[in-house]
DNA sequence: TATGAATGAGCGTTCATTCAT
DNA sequence: AATGAATGAACGCTCATTCAT
């Protein structure tokens, strides 16, 4: 009954230890001997899951990168104003930062061999993302009171803003909870025509 | 005399060797060999100049950023109102990545060692930038017409809002040239109080 | 009953996947996990039959070695004069090339570690087919009409020619079908002393 | 001086070493750092001069295969009639396994990764060889008195049966200093017309 | 001062072997 | 008896750093 589990779970459980373990040295200083022993396992049984160290750190990454965009997708979806959406967008970047903060740390520090088919990956999402924050944009402008700004670079601002107000608590001090609520109201003053 | 400039200007030599090295392909793919190639000497007399290979990378970081961080101020020093001041701070990051483009795309995909010199030199450059544009919006607020905001929020959101517009010329495609000034029109009016 | 033939038939089994795959890849490019799924059982099952891989190789080589000793036994002891037998002995060499041309191929290209047991053997089995030879000779010498060479050197020198006619047609071109009776001829002609 | 003989110098004592580890040991269990130690220089050091262990391994045997083979020719075009070429490739083949015997048992043991390279080329030497005995042969038919046999199979023959009376030497017993020339004696009355 | 030949620590990966089921 | 998931010893190769010249 847990036979399968077992495989399964290994997996899982490589792929966890790999993500406290890169998130902690980095891709290049991290040794797969580290990997095996933080999953409790011998340094073989990685090479039974996954194919090399690179192999490892892009399932990784993807498998968090992934979880990060249905989220947002999820939250974008929900039922709710132009205000509402833009800080849901919000939230769910300072709650990603909060549970992965070591993590989006180290990757910001040494993000390792960013190859082709993880880079593609992740400028997709950040492609879709910004896409979706233009059709919120759009949806505002429609229903009036918005002057006509290009949506992709108010959608590129609005995202970058929040970066700029959310990131730095991943170093120095945390932005104050109502951080957040002022800059979604300082952009959508910034775009509003009325 | 001349021997104190050949040294000087050796160290010099090997910096802007290891800009375009470090550029090209990142810390860890970099050898030393090939910067030593580069600059035209000899493998060993890098570590004349320079103890390890980190201090190498290190000092190079530090020049360039120090470099944009002086011309920063240079910009802001000049005469002339918030948003003439705001456009030049825009204009210097995309003139600097314009530059230093190549080297700024290595940083964003593989920053190496960063490590806490490194760090908190960059950080304090970073405070420091964001308390220039603090006192700009302080003062802007005293002459009127702005709304009380928070100004470290309000800088943050603008300088990353900038990187948000501005970076993503790095990879894909460049923002049209008049999304500076939009960018800043949007800030400006949304921390408008009129 | 059957459980023991079972077994057997399972070592048989497992050698017949050994001969197939040492002979397509020699010893060290082998993996004992291609030679159970040759086989069509499971990696661990092989180390019931055999304690280890070179004990397999080992075997495996005996077993084909002593095939062909017993072989030749058999084709010198069919009546005929010294001419058919020697001719015999060659059709013989002709013929297990023929079948096993690709592990002979194999062995002459990566024999792996021959160690003392299957160098004793196989040197014990080229020992009693110069006996063999040699006492074929001397029949022919006490016959009359043979010169008196050491039957020693003879010996040699004709399975060595042999040789030297029939293994390049493992790598380049055939010898040609005449080049057996061509063989002998010669070397008879050579030790006559008519 | 010696400064560039220092770097000709350490080519061939790595060759010189390699020689002695890999004719002891085969390819497989010869260890890069072994070579080294041999060669009384760093493991890193080999890789200065070869880029990997194969390659060492290549061009160690191209060295003797060439040197075989150049020996060979000079033996083959020194002035005398047929028996006397015959008796030198003898003795040259002799006097080969007696100075390069460890060498040659290893390869006749473990050959290791006897890629296209190296095959073509020790291919290249035999054709060579046997088509100069087969000129050989040819010119002592010319002269009258030997029979029309496939000069072909009778070089291969003779060469085959060279080796079948002087390899044993390697491994048992060496062969008597008068089973050259009687070797060389049956095959010429072997191919005689008269 | 400048050099580059020499070095060896360090690590990713393979695969024969084991053993719990 | 049969299995295959798990293991870890072993080794080729890289490259930052040293040092004799």
């Amino acid at each position: 009954m847990e036979a399968t589990g077992t495989q399964a779970g290994k997996e899982k459980q490589i792929l966890a230890a790999a993500r406290r373990i890169f998130a902690t040295t980095g891709y290049y200083q991290a040794r797969v001997e580290d990997i095996a022993r933080e999953a409790g396992i011998g340094k073989g049984t990685v090479y039974e899951y996954f194919t090399s160290k690179e192999e490892l750190y892009l399932q990784m990454l993807l498998e968090i990168a992934d979880s990060y965009a249905s989220g947002l997708a999820e939250v974008i979806g929900r039922p709710g104003d132009l205000r509402e959406k833009l800080l849901g967008i919000g939230r769910h970047l300072r709650d990603f930062l909060q549970e992965h903060g070591q993590l989006a740390r180290m990757f910001l520090q040494d993000p390792g061999p960013v190859n082709r088919k993880l880079q593609d990956h992740l400028l997709q999402i950040r492609r879709e993302t910004v896409q979706q924050v233009e059709k919120l944009l759009a949806a505002g402008a429609a229903a009036g009171h918005m002057r006509p700004v290009d949506t992709g670079v108010a959608a590129r601002f609005f995202l970058g803003g929040l970066a700029g107000v959310l990131l730095p608590g991943l170093i120095e001090e945390l932005a104050p909870p109502e951080a957040l609520a002022m800059t979604v109201d300082i952009f959508l003053q910034g775009i509003d025509s009325s």
